[in-house]
DNA sequence: TTTTGAGTTGTTCGA
DNA sequence: GTCGAACAACTCAAA
């Protein structure tokens, strides 16, 4: 008796290590076929933007040349998943398709669509965590419902976790039982044929800030908690310094997992388990809280979880739109921020808030604006982390900010960039202004704008609104919206 | 069921 | 300059 070929199929978990799937995939007994499949029809409204798309193009290069060291072949297609995959069983013969979970709503939707259809057909369809600590549905509070509230979420979470994760076995383990064969027995793409790097040369410096790709992964991993994990509370908050981790897009891809990191640091740490509580891994634990709440509130990606916030006055207002989105509104922190996103995909998480806060409260523009253009220009951009971020920055979502705390630009800038290091990295028109003046250039005297090389209105401009009067704006806007009406 | 304490990341004002 | 209080009311989670 032949033992018939099994399908797996890589999604949001670019990786050979510790990948669940994979790893039962290969424990099946039958040949196995890895396939990539991009199908834009299935994201529903939220088709990856231009720079996911950018690191989706070189992860897949990263994961076809290693699946290549180990003998294998990905096979690479376009098209509707669900035709794909019908077209890949009666091709191969396949008996079985595993794949590892993805928690978007229209996700869900097609998968289930999927594994229902297959099933049917007779084949076995089997589907694993690969990027989770801990499931949606395998976290409640007492009641049985979700929770909304991140403290006590993430203490549910931590008493149910063990010292170490299983880790799956790798393919050498498991005798790598490759499927053998060119990629055309499949009519497979090459990946630059999924066109997935932008048309415009506006990436030119993402490769000199990025690895994409499992390896990259592990070293940006190995770098950070060497240098970094230990004061990262401390030094987290100043985007002049390398204080983050920088995993967000890796763990976005699945190059690695939230249960490797884990115990990686297990690993590190032995005995002294002081990691668990530690900040770092409470960061991990809103990536957590921010997927728990996408798969049992899958609307909040569009409407706001507090429903009040439905008749909130936004502004329609392109011209500040603009300013904010290229740097331009004046703030040089707000525009140092932009900035860095547009240059390399990425911004510090102090970044994110800061400018968060200046769309929706000082120019009152809708989180949702905020949180599309985010999700074409970050390479990290994740539905779940996303949606949450924005609607926690807007006051409308969980754990929201209370009404009152507007954020002041040229404070945060003094507490968070006290020497303007990265405002002047980033906003470079500013580079020679003194520092008592790099968080409000608008207050140089004109004489000290010529020795800074820099006139304000003409070279950089003025803010685009006054702080005080927007602040007081917003206050205004929040009351008419309170429930008593008051 | 009712009650109680608490809730990522802040700012401003006045003493 | 520093410090504490005020800034809404609500909802969540658990006792």
């Amino acid at each position: 008796m032949s033992i018939r070929p099994v399908l797996f199929w890589f999604r949001q978990d670019l990786r050979i290590a510790d990948n669940p799937g994979l790893s039962a995939a290969l424990a099946h007994g039958g040949s196995v076929i890895p396939i990539y499949i991009q199908d834009e029809s299935g994201e529903g409204d939220w088709v990856p933007g231009a720079a996911s798309r950018w690191w989706l193009h070189h992860s897949l290069t990263s994961l076809n040349a290693r699946l290549g060291q180990l003998g294998a072949t990905l096979i690479v297609k376009k098209g509707p998943a669900l035709k794909v995959l019908q077209e890949m069983v009666e091709l191969s013969g396949a008996q079985a398709i595993y794949w590892n979970r993805r928690y978007e709503p229209s996700i869900i939707q097609r998968d289930s669509a999927i594994k229902s259809f297959f099933l049917q057909q007779g084949l076995e369809v089997h589907s694993f965590n690969g990027a989770l600590i801990l499931e949606p549905w395998e976290v409640q509070n007492k009641a049985g419902q979700p929770f909304k509230v991140f403290t006590p979420f993430w203490k549910t979470c931590l008493e149910n976790l063990p010292q170490r994760f299983p880790v799956a076995p790798s393919p050498a383990e498991n005798g790598s039982r490759w499927h053998k064969g060119p990629a055309r027995e499949f009519a497979g793409l090459d990946v630059d044929a999924l066109s997935l790097l932008p048309a415009i040369p506006w990436d030119a410096h993402f490769s000199d800030c990025w690895t994409p790709g499992e390896a990259g992964a592990a070293e940006n991993l190995r770098i950070f908690v060497g240098r970094a994990f230990g004061a990262y509370k401390m030094q987290r908050d100043f985007p002049a310094l390398p204080g983050t981790s920088r995993l967000s897009p890796h763990l976005h891809f699945g190059e690695v997992s939230p249960r490797q990191i884990w115990n990686f640091l297990a690993e590190v740490f032995h005995e002294d388990t002081g990691w668990i509580r530690s900040q770092y891994v409470a960061e991990i634990g809103w990536r957590e809280f921010a997927h728990h709440l996408l798969y049992h509130f899958p609307d909040t990606t569009s409407r706001p979880l507090r429903p009040e916030f439905e008749a909130f006055p936004w502004r329609e207002d392109s011209a500040g739109y603009r300013s904010w989105t290229r740097g331009l509104t004046g703030y040089p922190i707000v525009d140092a921020g932009m900035r860095e996103l547009w240059a390399t995909g990425w911004m510090h998480n102090r970044l994110r808030m800061i400018v968060a806060s200046f769309l929706v409260k000082h120019l009152r523009i809708s989180w949702s604006a905020g949180a599309r253009w985010f999700w074409d220009t970050l390479v990290d951009a994740d539905l779940a982390s996303n949606t949450l971020g924005w609607q926690w920055a807007a006051g409308c979502g969980a754990d929201a900010a209370p009404y009152f705390r507007i954020f002041n630009p040229i404070l945060q800038g003094e507490k968070f960039d006290p020497d303007g290091v990265y405002v002047k990295k980033w906003v470079t028109e500013l580079k020679k202004v003194p520092v008592q003046y790099i968080h409000k250039p608008w207050e140089m005297p004109a004489g000290v704008q010529k020795l800074a090389g820099v006139r304000i209105g003409v070279d950089y401009p003025e803010p685009v609104v006054d702080h005080a009067a927007a602040r007081q704006s917003a206050l205004a806007a929040l009351q008419s919206i309170r429930k008593d009406g008051a």
